[in-house]
DNA sequence: ATTGTGTTGTTACAACATTACACCCAGGAT
DNA sequence: ATCCTGGGTGTAATGTTGTAACAACACAAT
């Protein structure tokens, strides 16, 4: 579990295209799931997600404990709080196969299958809903009399950038 | 070597239906793996694969250091690195949404899109190979670019006998 | 004012995973 | 036989990720 956050070292392209997705939005997305369950969106909730957002990639909760600090040190504890009800709010997602949060501004109808494309160079994640993956595990637990509830699927593999940027 | 010690008693259902994996299929699998790679398949490699295989679940590491004590006390470095060799053998696959491991006696084709299913109440697993999904999958990278390389889909739902048997 | 609900700060701990190093032990070369 | 070497093993220490528990606080509704 123990990501190497650069693996190969010296990149040349480094903290570039992992671009942000739109703060805004997702903070108002976030203000309205706020609303509708009565709770407040408090600077904690709005820091965290204000980071991962600016960020566009995936950051681990410790990565964001430290990197918050206007001052204040977070603890973890607090980030995981802050993250869980990101996540409740549908603004952030984790991903399992780097234990990482990132912010995103789709919004994902209800039983809607996502799929995780991840650098394995940048980090950088991209979202794609697919009805064909959906048919494909509808199919595969059909066959075995599976019900599915929670389909979770990440790639790895090369964005657009990084692979047409080889190597250096 | 044999087959597993068969707890069969009077229990309902317990520690029953997690059944799959050949043990002399997927040990001999690790076998071959060991001398392509000329290296020794031990009897720490072996014990660790067994177990694994009679449980037919997935189990965390520190669970497998805790069951295999054939009267030494395994530590989980040492069930860590059996695993790494096991999975590099393809006898043993991680599920990254339960950090747990298990025995899988299928030969996945290099590049197959295997579909991991969990039941999230008796922890069993159940895999398929879907074109239908790996054809999603490509189609979700193309549009952005993506080069996909390493797929990981876990399922979580119910399987058919936990299904059945509604509750508990 | 009191009560209730929810957030925060803090400590402690549980669960998962890796690094480092000394030792052993087999196989090949000297 | 001896040395060398490459892996495997045993052990300790540590790093990383995630929760539990509890006191203090804020604020709104009674």
């Amino acid at each position: 579990m123990h990501r190497n956050p650069d693996p190969r070292g010296t990149r040349a392209h480094e903290e570039t295209h992992g671009h942000p997705v739109d703060g805004d939005a997702v903070e108002s997305r976030a203000r309205s799931y706020a609303v509708s369950k009565g709770v407040p969106f408090t600077p904690m909730r709005q820091s965290v997600l204000a980071l991962l957002a600016a960020s566009g990639k995936p950051m681990s909760a410790y990565e964001i404990a430290e990197k918050v600090s206007d001052a204040r040190k977070l603890k973890a504890v607090q980030v995981y709080r802050a993250l869980e009800f990101l996540q409740e709010a549908g603004c952030v997602h984790r991903l399992a196969s780097r234990s990482a949060y990132f912010a995103c501004d789709h919004l994902h109808g209800e039983g809607e299958t996502v799929v995780f494309m991840v650098c394995a160079q940048c980090g950088a994640v991209q979202e794609a809903a697919s009805e064909l993956v959906a048919r494909g595990l509808r199919g595969a637990a059909k066959t075995t009399g599976f019900r599915p509830r929670h389909p979770m699927i990440e790639v790895e593999g090369e964005c657009a950038e990084c692979a047409g940027t080889p190597e250096r």
